[in-house]
DNA sequence: GCAAGGTC
C-alpha cells in the first residue's frame, strides 16, 4: 500500500530497540536538548538561514522542533553574501518569518517523498517475486526512481534512441588547393554540402588546374567579453573541459576548498559578484598567493605566456574602474565563487591547485579587458560560376585572454594568418581538387557535463544536487560510461576523472571524416538494459515520472503558493491523488513491468557490458514463445553475436538466429511478411565501402529459402 | 532502503 501521508514520529519510536537508526537518534536527541536548552533562555529569534526555500525550511524545523514553535514569533535576516556590510544591513532591517516560502518548501519534501518512495518501492517489489532473475542472491534488487532520476535517466535514454534511428545519409565535399606566389591557400567548395556525388565530380572536372580569381575579401571584427565569474554548474562544466574531473569530483574538491577558506561557498548558481566583497582586496590578496601554490605542484605556471597572479592582479589594479563582466543567473542566497586569497593553511592535493588555480584565474579574467578576434573569408570563383572558401579565424586583440590562460580554448583560431596578403581580383592557380565523402551524423551522446547542462537548461534538480544524481544512476547501474578504443577496460562505474584519451569524454569533430561514422559516435552515457527497460515501463504505465513535465508542474504549484495563489494543503492534496493514479496503474501491470524489467535483468547478466551499442534495444517480439524478446547476445565460447529470447533462462524459450559479425544493428520496427520474425538493418564499412541494408533474421524463412537470399548470413552459432 | 534537498 502506497504511503501518502508521512508523518513525523516521535524519538522515542526511533530510539527503540530493533530501529536501525536508532544510534542516529540518539545524537539527533542530544543536538536538540542543546538547543532547546539555549532556545529556553532566549530573548528573541532570529532566523538567519540562507534566503530560500530549502533555507527556510531548515530554519523553520528548528524553530519548530527545537524551539518550541517559535517559528512565527520569529525575525527573518535576508543577506545574500556572507560580507560583514550585508550581514549588517539585513540584522538592522530584519522581516518578518517568510510563511509562504515555508509552505512552499515543506510542500516539495513532501511531494518528492510520496512520490520517490512509494514508485522505488513498487518498482523494487515488481522485479521481487520468487524466481525473478533480477534479484540477487540474497534474492533482492534495489531499484529506484524520482522526479529527477526518472527524466535525467529518460535523456540518456532518448538520446541513445535517436542514435539508433538515425540513417547515415551520404554527402559530398569538394576541397581545393589554390596556389599564389608559392603560398598554398586551403579551400573548400561552397555551399560545403554537395548532395549527389554526379555533382560533386562535375565541380572537379570543371575546375581541375583552372585559374580562379578572388572575388570577395570579407573581414569581420568581433568582440570577445570577458567571461562571467564562475557559478558551480559554470565550473563543472569547465573542469571537466579542461581537467576532465567529473561534476560530483569537482564538487567535492571546491567542498574542501571552500572548508580550508580558499573560496567562497561553492554551490551557487550566481554570476554575480556584489561589490561588497571588496574587489580590489580579494585581487591584492591573491596576487600573494603565487609562491604558495606553484611550489612544489606538479602544476603552475610552467611557461612563460602564463602570467602569474602578481602580473595579472597588477594589470587589473592599474585600470581605471574594477568591475567583473557578470552573468544573468542570480543566486537568492550566495555570490558567485571566487577566490578568498587566504594563504592555505595545509599542504594542496594536485587536485586541489588546479580547481583552485582555474578559480583564481577565471575572477581575475572575469575583471579583464575585453578581447577581440578578426575573420578573414576569401572567396574564390572559377569561370565565374564555381565558389570556393577560404577562411580563418584570429585574436586581434588578447585582453582578458591572457589572463585566463592556460584555460582559454584556443581550438577554430589560427596562430599565423595565411590569407591576409591576398588582395581582391588576385588570380590563383588551383593545384590540388579533392573529393570526400561524408555521412549525416546522429547526435552525440551526453557525457556527464554536457547531461549536467542539459539538466540546468531543463530546470530539473538543483545546483549543489545534480552531479549527485548522476551518480545515483551510475550506482543503481541505470547507465554506464562507454569508451570505444579500450573497450575491454570499459569504464562502467562514476569515476572521479575521465581520461583525456578516451573517447568517454566525448571528444567531438567539428566535420565527420570518411571513416568518421564508425568510431566517432561510440563514446559517452548510455544506458544499460536495465535504465532502458525502466524508462519504457515508466513511458508506458506511468508516463509523468520520467517527463519534465511533473517537475515543470510542480515548480509552478510551488510558485503559486510563494505567491499566495494557492495552498500548499490544496498542492499536495493534488500529489497525493496523482500518486495514487499512477501506483494503481502500477498495481494494475506490475507482472507485466516486472517481467519486462527483469529480463533487462537477464540480459545484463548474460552479455558484456561493452558489447556493440545498438544491442541494447530489442530486436523485435520473440516470434516463437510470443512473450519474450529477441536481443542480440554474445555467445560465451565463440563471443560470437546472435540473436536469442530473453526468456531462455525464465521459460527455456530457445529461440536463436544467427546475426553479421561486424557492422551495426538496428531495430527498425519491421516485421518480415512470410515468416513474422523480426526485420533489420545493418549497417558498416567493408574494405572500405559503406554498405546498409536490411533483413529478416530468420535463418529458415520461407521467402530466403525459395529466392535463396542473404547469403551474407552464413555463420552458425553455438 | 527507497526521493530530493540541504549540510560538514
Amino acid at each position: 500500500m502506497p504511503i501518502l501521508d508521512p508523518t513525523w514520529l516521535p524519538l522515542s519510536v526511533l530510539k527503540s530497540k530493533g530501529s536501525n537508526l536508532r544510534f542516529l537518534a540518539f545524537k539527533i536527541e542530544k543536538i536538540l536538548r542543546e538547543i532547546s536548552l539555549i532556545s529556553k533562555s532566549a530573548s528573541g529569534f532570529i532566523h538567519a538561514c540562507d534566503y530560500d526555500q530549502e533555507g527556510e525550511v531548515i530554519g523553520y524545523n528548528i524553530l519548530e522542533h527545537a524551539c518550541h514553535n517559535k517559528y512565527s514569533l520569529s525575525k527573518r535576516a535576508k543577506f545574500s553574501s556572507l560580507t560583514d556590510e550585508e550581514i549588517i544591513q539585513s540584522f538592522n532591517n530584519l522581516l518578518p518569518p517568510s510563511q509562504k516560502l515555508k509552505d512552499a518548501g515543506t510542500s516539495r519534501h513532501m511531494i518528492d517523498f510520496i512520490y520517490g518512495i512509494n514508485l522505488s518501492r513498487a518498482l523494487t517489489n515488481s522485479v521481487n517475486k520468487k524466481d525473478s532473475p533480477g534479484a540477487d542472491k540474497k534474492g533482492y534488487r534495489q531499484l529506484s526512481i524520482g522526479r529527477v532520476q526518472g527524466p535525467t535517466l529518460a535523456f540518456v535514454v532518448e538520446r541513445e534512441k535517436e542514435i539508433e534511428s538515425h540513417i547515415f545519409e551520404p554527402y559530398w565535399n569538394v576541397m581545393a588547393d589554390f596556389e599564389k606566389n608559392n603560398q598554398i591557400i586551403k579551400t573548400y567548395y561552397y555551399p560545403y554540402r554537395i548532395d549527389t556525388k554526379s555533382a560533386a565530380e562535375n565541380i572537379i572536372n570543371s575546375c581541375k588546374n583552372q585559374l580562379g580569381k578572388a572575388t570577395d575579401i570579407n573581414i569581420q571584427k568581433t568582440a570577445i567579453k570577458p567571461p562571467f565569474p564562475f557559478n558551480l554548474g559554470d565550473l563543472q562544466k569547465e573542469a571537466f573541459r579542461f581537467f576532465r574531473f567529473t561534476p560530483s569530483y569537482t564538487l567535492s574538491i571546491a567542498e574542501k576548498l571552500y572548508l580550508s577558506a580558499l573560496i567562497s561557498y561553492p554551490r551557487t548558481s550566481s554570476q554575480k559578484l556584489p561589490s561588497s566583497i571588496n574587489y580590489e582586496k580579494i585581487i591584492k590578496a591573491v596576487s600573494n598567493l603565487d609562491n604558495n601554490l606553484h611550489q612544489n605542484s606538479s602544476y603552475g605556471n610552467k611557461t612563460k605566456s602564463i602570467l602569474s597572479y602578481s602580473e595579472i592582479s597588477l594589470k587589473l589594479l592599474a585600470n581605471k574602474v574594477l568591475k567583473p563582466n557578470e552573468g544573468k543567473e542570480t543566486d537568492p542566497a550566495h555570490p558567485a565563487i571566487y577566490p578568498t586569497g587566504q594563504k592555505p593553511k595545509r599542504s594542496l592535493e594536485d587536485s586541489e591547485i588546479k580547481l583552485l588555480d582555474l578559480i583564481i584565474r577565471r575572477l581575475l579574467s572575469s575583471f579583464g579587458e575585453e578581447a577581440s578576434s578578426s575573420q578573414i573569408i576569401v572567396t574564390i570563383t572559377v569561370k565565374d560560376k564555381f565558389t570556393f572558401k577560404a577562411e580563418e579565424k584570429k585574436i586581434v586583440v588578447e585582453g582578458w585572454i591572457k589572463y585566463y590562460r592556460p584555460y582559454f580554448d584556443l581550438s577554430g583560431f589560427m596562430i599565423q594568418d595565411s590569407l591576409s596578403f591576398l588582395k581582391r581580383n588576385d588570380i590563383l592557380k588551383n593545384v590540388k581538387i579533392e573529393l570526400l565523402e561524408k555521412f549525416t551524423q546522429p547526435p552525440f551522446r551526453y557525457n556527464q557535463s554536457t547531461l549536467l547542462q542539459k539538466m540546468e537548461r531543463e530546470k530539473i534538480g538543483t545546483k549543489s544536487t545534480r552531479s549527485e544524481i548522476i551518480s545515483t544512476l551510475f550506482k543503481r547501474n541505470y547507465i554506464t560510461n562507454f569508451v570505444l578504443s579500450t573497450a575491454h577496460q570499459s569504464v562502467t562505474d562514476d569515476s572521479k576523472v575521465v581520461s583525456k584519451n578516451s573517447p568517454a569524454s566525448n571528444y567531438q569533430k567539428k566535420q565527420p571524416t570518411k571513416d568518421g561514422f564508425v568510431g566517432m559516435q561510440k563514446s559517452g552515457l548510455r544506458p544499460t538494459e536495465i535504465g532502458l527497460a525502466i524508462v519504457n515501463s515508466m513511458k508506458k504505465y506511468i508516463p509523468n515520472i520520467v517527463s519534465t513535465n511533473l517537475t515543470r508542474d510542480m515548480e509552478t504549484q510551488l510558485e503559486q503558493i510563494e505567491s499566495g495563489n494557492t495552498t500548499s494543503v490544496q498542492v499536495v492534496e493534488k500529489a497525493r491523488n496523482q500518486i495514487k493514479e499512477a501506483i494503481e496503474s502500477f498495481n494494475l501491470n506490475e507482472s507485466k513491468i516486472g517481467q519486462e524489467i527483469s529480463s533487462a535483468l537477464e540480459v545484463n547478466k548474460t552479455t558484456n557490458l561493452w558489447r556493440k551499442p545498438t544491442s541494447i534495444s530489442s530486436l523485435g517480439p520473440c516470434p516463437v514463445c510470443k512473450s519474450g524478446n529477441l536481443i542480440v547476445k554474445k555467445a560465451v565460447k565463440s563471443k560470437k553475436r546472435f540473436a536469442g529470447c530473453t526468456n531462455y533462462t525464465s521459460a527455456k524459450c530457445l529461440t536463436t538466429s544467427p546475426l553479421p559479425q561486424k557492422g551495426t544493428i538496428k531495430n527498425v520496427g519491421k516485421k518480415c511478411e512470410k515468416c513474422n520474425w523480426p526485420i533489420i538493418s545493418a549497417h558498416g564499412i567493408n574494405q572500405g565501402k559503406r554498405y546498409q541494408w536490411e533483413f529478416c533474421i530468420n535463418s529458415s524463412c520461407p521467402l530466403k529459402i525459395s529466392n535463396n537470399g542473404n547469403k551474407k548470413i552464413t555463420s552458425k552459432q553455438t
